[in-house]
RNA sequence: GGAUAGGUGGCAGAGAAGCUAUGCGUGAGACUGCAGAUCUCAUCUACUUGGGUCCAAAUCCCAACCUAUCCUCCA
């Protein structure tokens, strides 16, 4: 299995850790607004490679952590009159649901920042004790000029760094690079008590802090958007390895790339953001899941109602075959398929890289190569590309749920329609099928039998 | 200015030296009670520019231009 590791910027032969056994962390949502397609693209990602991974016989941890105490969630509040812990619940609650209407089920565990306090006190009292961070008048800072390894996973020297930073510079610290571990309290804010009085968590710490308490010092994968190279991912290594010694935190970083809007970063002040949730209202999670992973994960995807639709009508192509599948009942058929052969196949291309683009498009070419032969398949082939459906499937998710109850009633209305056509009662037949099309519902007729789907 | 990824039809996007795939779109046909789905065929002035290497360059080398992201909060 490949892997593109950024730190490094080259392929790699992926090797756990421990043999078996897989630690990935994601990082997670500041949770002070909706969600955005942004958001939706990173974790319906790692979604599909923790599946993945899994479906290969790993075992992974997947953990994700939740910025809950933030400026901007604390700035939010204000705004609203609320306690900035109404509005992290609330966004965190919202993203949860909204991650679960994705089938973003992969995550063993989501840990929220305030409820880790005590570890990352721990975890910069263990940098001050080596020497990395000192304390001055407004926080704790990481001293970035003692961590030679900084920039590497930007690949960017000291200097550089240096230089950039000398813009704005608003804390007081000692050096433009050095980033703040502990922010201590301004009148108005939430605090918790440390040993440099009251105040609450930087940004990066948290990190950390939640990976070495479930990990320890060093694991395996560390995912996120690409715009968190630098500096979020750079300083969480130098927090990690200036305590722990050891030659990395990750073993392997993955970045997923952005999701712009005509062409340009979605952003505040251009008011282009997408929500999840609206996109939902007009197309379906497994659609979305598809115009997400259709592309190479680290490349920028422009969000598009082409996109949209293009991605909707493969994924009721393959929905519709599979459906076909399902009710096909034939003891005749010379089409022959190696089950093992192909899922072998389909494997392999996703262990170069999680190449989830290419394996979509071998994918459509093997039902557009079972629909050109669609005469010749008798039951018994049609299990095993169900089997092969079944399990492509299994990480990607890409087949409609249906509801039970929705399914029973639709079993009686079809029965229905069919015997009114079997006696070439066909106003009937069509005044039903043009009332379940005024809800959304389409059928299509293959000789005897007739499959359905609904449709938003 | 530095870092990273790129620049191939109307759009998306393969191709890492050998007639530029494929999908979407568009047009026609087959099948079907009709519709839908599926299939077949067709169609679209496409390799950013300028040099170089080579029998042969989208592909390798050099230069330039352009785009996105990061360098400030970000998935």
């Amino acid at each position: 299995m490949i892997i593109h590791n950024t730190l490094g910027q080259k392929d790699e032969d992926f090797k756990p850790m421990h043999p078996g056994r897989i630690n990935m962390f994601v990082c997670g949502p500041t949770v002070y607004d909706h969600s955005h397609i942004g958001h939706a693209r990173t974790n319906i990602f790692f979604d599909v490679i923790a599946k993945y991974l899994r479906a290969r016989g790993y075992s992974v941890f997947y953990l994700q952590n939740i910025t809950d105490i933030d400026d901007k969630i604390i700035n939010r509040a204000a705004e609203e009159g609320k306690e900035y812990s109404e509005v992290a619940d609330h966004y965190f609650e919202e993203y949860k649901e909204i991650m679960g209407k994705l089938r973003i089920d992969s995550i063993n565990y989501y840990a929220r920042a305030s409820l880790y306090i005590d570890e990352i006190i721990g975890q910069i009292k263990k940098i001050m004790e080596h020497g990395y961070a000192y304390e001055t008048a407004d926080g704790v800072y990481f001293n970035v000029r003692k961590f030679s390894d900084y920039g590497e996973l930007s690949n960017q020297n000291m200097d550089q760094i240096r230089e950039n930073a000398r813009g704005v510079i608003k804390e007081e610290k000692k050096s433009p690079e050095d980033f703040v571990l502990w922010k201590k309290m301004k009148p108005g804010e939430p605090f918790w008590e440390s040993p440099w009085g009251k105040g609450r968590p930087g940004w990066h710490i948290e990190d950390t802090a939640i990976t070495e308490a479930y990990f320890g010092s060093e694991y395996d994968i560390h995912g996120g958007g690409n715009d968190l190279i630098f500096p979020h991912h750079e300083a969480e290594i130098a927090q990690m390895r200036s305590v722990s010694g050891k030659r990395y935190l990750a073993r392997y970083w993955i970045h997923t790339g952005m999701v712009n809007i005509n062409k340009e970063k979605m952003s505040k002040s251009l008011k282009n953001f997408i929500q999840t949730k609206d996109i939902l209202k007009s197309y379906k999670p497994e659609e979305l899941r598809f115009a997400m992973i259709n592309s190479n994960y680290n490349t920028v995807i422009d969000y598009s109602t082409q996109l949209m639709e293009s991605s909707k009508d493969a994924v009721e192509r393959i929905n519709i075959f599979y459906n076909k599948m399902k009710e096909l009942n034939s003891t005749e058929g010379s089409y022959n398929i190696d089950a093992e052969e192909i899922i072998n196949h389909f494997n392999a291309v996703m262990d170069k890289n999680f190449d989830t683009r290419s394996l979509i498009r071998e994918f459509l070419a093997f039902i557009s190569d079972a629909n050109k032969n669609m005469e010749n398949i008798s039951s018994a082939a049609a299990s095993k590309l169900i089997h092969i459906v079944e399990y492509v499937d299994s990480f990607l998710n890409i087949i409609y749920r249906k509801q039970n109850q929705e399914s029973n009633i639709m079993d009686i209305i079809i029965d229905i329609r069919n015997h009114a056509r079997s006696r070439k009662d066909y106003a009937i037949s069509d005044y039903i099928r043009k009332k379940l099309e005024e809800n959304n519902i389409y059928i299509e007729d293959n000789g005897n039998k007739t499959i359905w789907w609904i449709k938003n």
